[in-house]
Order: structure tokens, then C-alpha cells, then sequence
DNA sequence: TTGAATGTAAACAAATTGTAAACAAATTAG
DNA sequence: CTAATTTGTTTACAATTTGTTTACATTCAA
């Protein structure tokens, strides 16, 4: 489920948004000022954030700026929104990295459409993803990993596992979560095989970077 | 240098922003109605389309479902050049896999942020002449390739698919972009086919220029 | 303490790739 | 035009890597 975060600090505008995305089968996130909506982008790493770019203690283009140069949320999509269409607002904006706009007032078709069409656009470009946590480094595009900026050799299953466990540092996902993923649905095998998988990526990065937890299944240690 | 391929009927649109866009250093390609455009997408393989939602003979959201249903030209960007800024209008473009606005009237500075900002999402560096890696030199004006300085012989397909795999080092290429590439995606060969060529490509190239990424594709080595 | 869950090594199965060779198609030379 | 040559494709099989299961050891929590 693609993940969205709002920030602004009207309520209104916030409820409003949730509703329509939400009913479109979105994961709604929420924040009211620019501060609280990078510390969210940290947190929860969603696929597109949707930002007012006049709020109170960090507006939309500091907070966008702030995004762009963390090299491990690079990969977001930003929609700004405006009340006002001046054209220097929206360079001031394009210039610190906005992908695209959204005019006040929003117009809930027109809202959902946009959002469908620009994350379609980057679902195009989404193998340029890349994650980092703690020593360990992966590269979607380039199919490596890096531990210290050391390369070193995962199976493909190895790696299809690492990349679902690193998406969110902590969660701990169920055996069933990691078969419906690295799997598929359809492909039959037994849960014990993710154990071995997991034990040798354990031999490859180290012991303490997976944590089991016993009864429901593995987590990546924050 | 970055292709723009501009649709319009109107002339003094065409030259204004021919004009405009030149001035900053992109390649400026004209078509005058939907059909010529397609046509001219197809053989130009621009980075960018720019195209009137009102056209003669086919308009711009045909002209755009047309290109989005065709897998080779889906990766170019299509801003829509509007003059009435109805929403109506604008979902019908956004569904038919628009990916930006332009308003006319059309005001030089916001065009050329947004152009720039629209081709920074998708900057690959596709059509560079010449690409140097390591001791391999690539020419592709003059279809040929030196190893540290001095020609070698590519068959047609080799050189093809170094072209495509040289494009960015490091990337891994799957089977199925290579063919999508290099043969295109209405020519079937088998899989095979590819790993033959990147053998013969080893013979030539020394056998630790292109390195194998078991079960996903190629890729050329950083 | 005890039983279920997990770690782990080893055996086995399956998939992928390297590579040579045969053949087909396209190109070039005569 | 035809033959010779080059290029492109398929195939077969060997080598290698990867994936899965199994069996037994170990751990952990009730």
C-alpha cells in the first residue's frame, strides 16, 4: 500500500485530503507544521508527501529542501500546495525540488488523479531505490550491497529478503508477510526456508543486524 | 543533449517556444498536428513532448494514449499545453498519461523551470555521443569502440548492447530491458540470445568488463 | 523442566549461466 | 546474381550457483 503523508496546519484541509485519499485506498500520514512533517518523512518513509507551502515553524520549502539533501529520503515524491499560483512562488519551489502542484481549492477529482498519475510516473523510475540503514547499504538499481562500502555477494533471494526487512527498520514482519513478498502468493514452500535464508544472511552481515522475534517472525534492529 | 519534441498547430506557439527552449540548449523538434507528432515520436524518440490539448486530426490526448500504449516510447515525459485550465479537461489528459500542465499564456521563466525540473526526475544520460569507461571508449557517431586506444571490431548487436549496458556502469540490466532495448519489443528471440552476445562481448572486451548478476541480468562493472 | 520455535549444517533439487557448435540470416565481395 | 563471409540465433550440455528440505541441536518462554 503506497503511503502519503499531508502536512499542513489547517485541520480542515488536512481532514479533507485524508478523506479522499483514504477512500482511494492510500495509507494516510499526518502532520501540522514543517518540523513535525520531516521528522514523520524520517519515521515512516512514505512514497509521496503532499505539503502546504506556507505553514508555521518550517514552511513547505524548507522542509522540502531539508528532504532533498537527506540522501536516504531522496527518493520521495514531493506535491506542493498553493493558494497562491504566482509563478516566482512556484520556481522558489520547483527550485527546491517539488515534483509537482496541487491548487488550492482542491477539487477532489482532480486530486485523486493527479496523485494516480504522478505516482504512476515514478512507479516507472522506482527501481532507483535505495535504502540505507545502520553499516549496511542496498542498491536497487545496481543489485549490490554494502556493508562499511564494502561490497558483498547476496543470492537473490537473500537480497529480495534484506530489501523487504530494511524497508522499515524495527517492524517485524510474520513469515507469512515475508512468503506473500519475497514469494509471491502462488509458490509453495516451507516456512523453514526463510529461517535458512535469514540464518545466511546472517553469516553475511553480521549477527546482530536481523533480530528474531520468537512466535511471530524477524525484524531488522533499529 | 535532451530532445524536445513540440506539438502544435498554432505557429507562433511553435516558434515562441522553439525559441525559448533552444535558448537553454535542448534540441527543438516541431510537429503541427497529432499524427505528425506521433509520428515524429516514434522516430525521434524525444525526451520530452510538449503538446496542445486542441489540435486537427488527432489532439493531444490521443496523441498520448497512443504513445503510452506503446511500450517503446512509454518512458518519455508529455506536458499538456492548455489553454482552458477546466478540470474536465485536465483528468481526461492526466488518465490518458499526461504528466504535467502548461498554461497558456505561457510565461518563458515558469516553462523553462518546469522543463528543467520535469527532465531532472528523468535524468538519464541517454544520448550522449560518446561514453568512456575504464579502458573502453565508445563512439557512437562513428560506431566504433577502443580499448585503451585501440580499435576493436563489434558486430552490430554487440555493440548495441555495450551501448545500452555502458549508458550507466554499475546498473544492472535485466534480460527483458536488454531485449526491449536492443531488439525492441515486437522482435522475439529467446533469452539465450543475450548471454551469447554477452559472451562473445567478454572475448572482446577482457571477461572481467561485464559482470553477471545471477538471476536478474548484466551489468558493466564500476 | 519441557515443548515449541528457531539455529544450523548438510544433502539434495532446481535454476541459471558459460560455452561450443550448428544452423540461419544478412551482408559483402566478386 | 552467386558465393563467401560475417553476423545473429538457437540448442545442448556442463559447470556452477542458488533454493529447498530435512534432521538434529539449541534456545527460550511458560
Amino acid at each position: 500500500m503506497k503511503k502519503i503523508l499531508i502536512v499542513d496546519d489547517e485541520k480542515d484541509i488536512l481532514e479533507f485530503l485524508s478523506y479522499n485519499l483514504k477512500k482511494e485506498g492510500f495509507s494516510i500520514y499526518t502532520a501540522s507544521d514543517g518540523l513535525e512533517g520531516l521528522e514523520k518523512t524520517k519515521k515512516i518513509k512514505p512514497d509521496l508527501i503532499i505539503v502546504d507551502l506556507m505553514m508555521p515553524k518550517m514552511n513547505g520549502i524548507e522542509m522540502c529542501e531539508n528532504i532533498r539533501n537527506d540522501k536516504k529520503l531522496s527518493n520521495v515524491i514531493i506535491l506542493f500546495l498553493t493558494a497562491r499560483s504566482e509563478d516566482y512562488t512556484q520556481i522558489a519551489a520547483l527550485d527546491s525540488g517539488a515534483d509537482d502542484f496541487l491548487k488550492k481549492p482542491i477539487k477532489p477529482k482532480l486530486l485523486i488523479s493527479k496523485v494516480k498519475s504522478i505516482m504512476r510516473r515514478f512507479s516507472l523510475n522506482k527501481n532507483l531505490k535505495n535504502y540505507i540503514h545502520k553499516d549496511v547499504e542496498l542498491d536497487i538499481e545496481k543489485y549490490s550491497v554494502k556493508i562499511k562500502g564494502d561490497n558483498i555477494n547476496l543470492a537473490r533471494k537473500e537480497f529480495d529478503l534484506l530489501k523487504l526487512l530494511i524497508n522499515q527498520p524495527g517492524k517485524v514482519y510474520t513469515r507469512e508477510e515475508i512468503l506473500n513478498d519475497v514469494w509471491g502468493n502462488d509458490i509453495h514452500v516451507v516456512d523453514r526456508t526463510i529461517d535458512v535464508h535469514i540464518n545466511r544472511l546472517r553469516d553475511k552481515l553480521g549477527q546482530k543486524f536481523i533480530e528474531t522475534v520468537k512466535g511471530i517472525g524477524y525484524k531488522i534492529c533499529e
